[in-house]
DNA sequence: GTACGATTCAAACGCTTGTTTGACCCGGCC
DNA sequence: GGCCGGGTCAAACAAGCGTTTGAATCGTAC
């Protein structure tokens, strides 16, 4: 499933991605994602320690990324004279869209991602907030300039809707099949525009 | 944990939705659920079968109702001689917060659902296409008629995002905590009000 | 009362789970 | 050569899984 060339752990991490995002973290066996990976079932506990360790891993490993692309696209949003909302949203939602388009699992990490928001278990979201909250705050804020009228509340409101509707269409679990002629990689790209111009007037809305 | 006159069916697909809720399909067990309806092991299999039965069955005694009931509230909306677009929408969005409301164990089935839509199994998700398409169809065209700029390509979109949307903010993953003095209903009709403004600005957009 | 179908129960079934163990392999260093 | 340590391996561990079984219990109709 993955070229030998890949470390043990880098193989690992690719499988688990896979079959996380396929039947979710309990339904997923460490003796499947070994098989996968082509290597020994004890290798997950030698790595990583334990099974949550290694889920805590296979965000860290994307989120990180994710992370600074957002805030890298959304500086250089910021650095005109005259920044532009739809710029800023864009620069919230395209890392994430490159990032499902990403050669390998990126697809898959999306849906992990949607099943992260869906589990409640306290360490797991503690995890994501953590590495995930200031990123939030920081587009928050940018927003807020932006958007002057709009009240706090208002505001992470519709932000939150933004997030729903990212994860639920890029993990693609809606009724928009992509058709056969139409490329996965045009599809998210058609996805991204329709997001950001529905997402656009959604926030400008009084 | 349930009430002791409910039947034993019952008390066990309250339990199963609270702990699928909490802890994912493959991730709660039967044993979890019969300990936490109060009901002999083997009751699960006596009653549905199996426990993807016991699943199904979770899904059905919710979506059955919300159908109904979105059906009932679009046809009020559209009854009217010139049809509102923001209330076609709350029409496809209030039962949802009112199952959310439910006395019981809505609010954990709307975390069910997030969860469905997460998981890539092909009989579940046959399943509630089969149980739910046809209500997302008659939106559709309800939509198409009240905004006949929009193509049809565009127009689904657009209802993914919004059903992304409902769906995150009403299990409450995101940011948005609640704070201690706002009551959980009211927080959620809140909720209902900013995602109407959101989508309607959104379903507008040219 | 007794017979009957529906329901509940404790116990066991075979199987899979995450984790641990101790032997083994192999490249670099003394 | 010998040695060491990081890595891999097959095997086993206890615990938990969904499901099945056969007996015990219930309410009801006769």
């Amino acid at each position: 499933m993955n070229a030998p060339h890949f470390s043990t752990k880098e193989r690992i991490l690719g499988a688990a991605e896979t079959l996380f995002a396929r039947h979710g973290f309990a339904g997923a066996s460490l003796r499947q994602v070994t098989a996968a990976a082509n290597v020994n079932l004890a290798a997950v506990n030698y790595h990583f320690g334990s099974k949550d360790n290694l889920i805590e891993e296979v965000f860290r490993r994307r989120l990180d990324e994710l992370n600074v692309r957002r805030i890298e696209a959304l500086n250089a949003a910021l650095a005109v004279d005259a920044p532009k909302l739809d710029e800023v949203l864009a620069a919230f939602i395209r890392p994430a869209l490159d990032l499902s388009l990403d050669e390998a699992g990126g697809h898959a990490f999306m849906r992990v991602l949607a099943r992260a928001y869906a589990e409640h278990d306290e360490r797991l979201r503690r995890f994501l907030s953590d590495n995930y909250g200031h990123v939030l705050r920081e587009f928050a804020a940018a927003f807020t300039r932006l958007l002057p009228h709009l009240g706090k509340e208002e505001l992470y409101w519709r932000l939150d809707f933004i997030t729903g509707a990212l994860t639920h269409s890029m993990a693609d679990f809606g009724p928009m099949k992509r058709r056969g002629t139409v490329s996965e990689e045009a599809h998210r790209e058609r996805a991204a525009e329709h997001l950001i111009r529905f997402a656009t007037a959604g926030l400008v809305a009084p």
